[in-house]
DNA sequence: TTGCCATATTACCATATAGCAATATGTCTA
DNA sequence: TAGACATATTGCTATATGGTAATATGGCAA
């Protein structure tokens, strides 16, 4: 009960976390990556072209919005898209957002590109 | 076909503009309100305790987006939320916004408000 | 017309945010 | 344990954004 009523409180907050996580395009496309399978950060970094530092800061937020689950596997941390199972914001919006923007030519050009992106031949000191 | 072909190449622009407008706290309060009836700019002034530029700022930005709509009235401009036929995203976030934030005590207190607020005892000079 | 009034625009300030380089953290393997 | 490696954090800069005061715009009414 005390629970549901912080809910309530913190409604308008937890909206607007969510919709600022998906208002940057690199993590829209973030997200449209990971729809199609789970990314390492190395093979974020390769795809979007950004430093690494700003892609872990990206996820960072998109984590917090619970946009988006991360899990280890040896030296690598694996991302993927939330379930959302805790709200209803992120779970509505990934939803919506698997349908959308499947046209748009960058992502179209990042999704064929992601088929050709493996952790292995990216993340050794080049 | 050329139509087609130039939404498709901004599709992802289009959504950014859509999510950047409803992630901010005051434009979301401003579609809640006008969820329950149409406001004028000073109205919705005396609703959000902001300054007149930044209500117009707002209300531009969501026009934008294809958000709002308005018309004017006299003096008045009437604001509205907007039918969404031509973004897919504006018309599907309203909906689901319409169902959201119900509970928030800052949206609940401000739905109250705006029953006894009418622009007649508004906008003359006080 | 003239003046009033609601709204829009402009100019400016303060804060938020996206980006990077440098560094810290933590884990595997030799 | 030491070194290598992927990722996270920190500190910083440049730009974006939300806010206001001052001013412009445009329509109605006297």
């Amino acid at each position: 009960m005390a629970i549901l009523i912080e809910l309530r409180r913190v409604a308008l907050k937890q909206f607007i976390k969510v919709m600022k996580a998906m208002s940057e395009p690199n993590r829209v496309k973030m997200l449209k990556l990971l729809q199609q399978k789970e990314l390492c950060v190395c093979e974020l970094q390769a795809l979007l072209d950004l430093a690494q530092p700003t892609i872990s800061k990206h996820l960072k937020l998109l984590e917090d919005a619970e946009l988006v689950e991360s899990y280890k596997d040896k030296l690598w941390v694996n991302y993927r898209l939330a379930t959302g199972d805790n709200s209803i914001y992120a779970r509505t919006l990934l939803i919506n957002l698997s349908g959308w923007l499947k046209d748009d030519p960058e992502i179209v050009n990042l999704t064929l590109k992601s088929l050709h992106v493996h952790r292995d031949s990216l993340c050794k000191k080049e």
